[in-house]
RNA sequence: GUGGCCUUAGUGUAGUGGUAACACAACAGUUUGUGGCACUGUUAUCACGGGUUCAAAUCCCGUAGGCCACCCCA
C-alpha cells in the first residue's frame, strides 16, 4: 500500500538536478556518430592513404553530399539495387529532384569534365575520403551513412592504371598491417563482347528459368550478368555450368586483362581470378575487381573500369577506372586482426592553478608554452587542487606547472616532476626553457 | 522491403508482478596549497508511448533503435 509513497517523491524531487536527462533523440537509423575513440582508427585509416597517394600521385577531390539524382540513375544504373532501391532522395523547393550521394564515381567524373581540369589533365589521378548514403537495412558492415576511401583514374584505358588501382587499394589496406588481403578480378568484356556473351548466357539460361529463384528470372531481362551473383542454393548447380565471360571476350579485351595480370604479378599482388565477379553498377566494362580479408563476409573493397560512364552522362568519350574501400569495413577489419588504432595523444605537461588570479595568470603562461611548440593539458573547470593533480596523474603527465596565490606575487612556478613527486620554483620568465630541458 | 532476437547508470551485467542491485569507470569529499592506495558519497522517471493490475523493469499492444538472416553492397 505505501509504495506508491516514495514513488512520487522521486518523481516531484529531480527538479533541483535535471541533469542526465536523454533527449528524446537518437541517432537516425543506420547512422553514427564519430567520436574521439572511432577516430584514432579514421585517423591512421587516413594517415595510410595520405601515404600511398603520395607515393602514387593521387590528389584529393571532394564533391557536394547532394547531386541531381538523375547523375544516379543514368550513371549508376537503373537496373542497380543502389539506385533503384537505397537512394535518399530529396524534393528542394525549386521542385528539383536531388540525390545524397550512393557512390562517389559519377560526381568526381562530372567535376573533372566540368572544372575543365580534363584539358588540363589527363589522365588525372583523383582520391577522396567521404561520407556517402543508402538507404538499407543496416547490418554488420552495412549502414546508412558511411565512408569510402576511393581513387578514380580518369581519361586513360591503359591496363597498368587498372593494376595500379588495385595495388591502391591493396597498398592502402597493407599500409595497416592488415594479413591475408585476397583481391578478386575477373574482365567482363566490352561493348561488343559482352553483347555476345549475355547473348550466349540467356541462351544457356532459357530453359532453366522455371528451375530457379524468382531474383534470377528477373536478372534474366533487367541484367542478365547478375545471374552469376545469385548466391540461392537452387540455382548453383546452373551457376557452376554457366558460360564464363572471359571465354567470350574479343581479342582486345582478352589482351587488356592479359596485362593487368601480368601488371599485377610484376607488383606481387596476389589475386585470384573469378568468373563469377560482376558486380553491381552498371557502368563497368572489361576489368572488375574486389578486395576481401579472411574472415569478414563482405569485401572491404571494389572497383573496376568504367570506359562508357562519361558518354552515358552525355559528355565526352572517356575511358576510366577506379575502386573505393568502406573505412567502417576497414576498421572492423583491423579491429578483427587486433590491428591497434593510433594512440589518443597525451600531454606530457599539466598546468594546475589556484585561485582565480593564478587562474588569469596561467592564461598568458599557456601561450607563451604553446608558442614554444608546448603542448599543455589543464583543468580550468576543477578549482581543487586535488582535482586537479589527480587529473594531471591520470593523464600521465611527466610535468605539473603548479601556479598558486603566492606563485603570482613572486613571479614564479612550481614545476612538480610527477614520477618522483620532487618540485622547485622556477622563475616565470625561465619556465619555457625550464620545461624543454626537462621534457628531453 | 520481409522475418527472428534484443534494449536496465558511461561500460558490462543482476533483477521474471511488490520500495531498482553489483562491478568497473566518472565526479565530489575524507579539515587549511599537492596525485597514485584506501574509505565515504553522488550518478538510472529500467529506449519511448499506451494498456492490464491495488502494484509493472517484469505481462500485453504500438513506435523507435540495435543485432542477425534474406536481399544487396563498401
Amino acid at each position: 500500500m505505501p509504495i506508491k509513497i516514495p514513488r512520487a517523491h522521486k518523481k516531484s524531487a529531480p527538479k533541483s538536478k535535471p541533469k542526465g536527462r536523454k533527449f528524446a533523440f537518437q541517432t537516425p537509423k543506420g547512422m553514427h556518430d564519430m567520436l574521439p575513440a572511432d577516430f584514432l582508427f579514421f585517423d591512421k585509416i587516413e594517415k595510410a592513404l595520405k601515404k600511398i597517394v603520395c607515393y602514387y600521385g593521387f590528389e584529393r577531390i571532394e564533391t557536394p553530399i547532394m547531386e541531381d539524382a538523375r547523375i544516379f540513375e543514368r550513371g549508376t544504373g537503373m537496373t542497380s539495387e543502389i539506385v533503384q532501391k537505397q537512394m535518399f532522395t530529396v524534393k528542394t523547393r525549386g521542385g528539383e529532384v536531388m540525390a545524397l550521394r550512393p557512390e562517389m564515381t559519377p560526381g568526381v567524373l562530372r567535376a573533372y569534365v566540368e572544372s575543365g581540369l580534363s584539358h588540363v589533365m589527363s589522365p588525372a589521378k583523383f582520391y577522396y575520403l567521404s561520407p556517402l548514403f543508402r538507404y538499407e537495412q543496416p547490418q554488420h558492415g552495412r549502414f546508412r551513412q558511411f565512408y569510402q576511401l576511393g581513387f578514380e583514374i580518369l581519361g586513360s584505358d591503359e591496363a597498368v592504371y587498372d593494376a595500379q588501382t588495385i595495388s591502391a587499394v591493396y597498398r592502402t589496406i597493407g599500409e595497416l598491417k592488415l594479413k591475408n588481403i585476397m583481391v578478386r578480378v575477373n574482365s567482363i568484356g566490352c561493348k561488343t563482347c559482352r553483347a555476345t556473351y549475355v547473348k550466349k548466357l540467356k541462351e544457356y539460361y532459357k530453359n532453366k528459368l522455371s528451375k530457379m529463384c524468382k531474383d534470377c528470372n528477373k536478372r534474366y531481362s533487367e541484367n542478365p550478368l547478375r545471374l552469376l551473383d545469385c548466391k540461392e542454393e537452387k540455382c548453383q548447380p546452373f551457376k557452376a555450368q554457366a558460360p564464363q565471360t572471359l571465354d567470350y571476350l574479343c581479342t582486345a579485351c582478352k589482351h587488356h586483362f592479359k596485362l593487368v595480370l601480368e601488371y599485377l604479378d610484376e607488383m606481387k599482388i596476389p589475386y585470384l581470378i573469378d568468373s563469377t565477379l560482376v558486380r553491381g553498377l552498371d557502368y563497368y566494362s572489361r576489368t572488375v575487381f574486389e578486395v576481401f580479408i579472411e574472415g569478414l563476409d563482405f569485401a572491404l573493397g571494389g572497383g573496376g573500369r568504367y570506359d562508357y560512364l562519361s558518354e552515358t552522362l552525355g559528355g565526352p568519350r572517356m575511358a576510366a577506372v577506379g575502386a573505393a574501400c568502406g573505412v567502417e569495413r576497414i576498421v572492423e577489419a583491423m579491429k578483427l586482426q587486433q590491428i591497434p588504432s593510433l594512440v589518443k595523444n597525451k600531454n606530457r605537461v599539466f598546468l594546475v592553478y589556484m585561485g582565480d588570479q593564478a587562474k588569469k595568470k596561467s592564461l598568458s603562461i599557456l601561450e607563451n608554452l604553446y608558442d614554444a611548440g608546448i603542448c599543455v593539458k589543464e583543468a580550468f573547470s576543477k578549482d581543487s587542487l586535488k582535482s586537479q593533480l589527480r587529473m594531471a596523474d591520470r593523464e600521465k603527465a611527466e610535468l605539473a606547472l603548479i601556479l598558486g596565490q603566492q606563485e603570482v606575487f613572486e613571479d614564479v612556478i612550481i614545476v612538480r616532476d610527477m614520477q618522483s613527486g620532487t618540485q622547485e620554483s622556477v622563475p616565470l620568465r625561465k619556465i619555457v626553457e625550464e620545461v624543454k630541458r626537462r621534457l628531453r
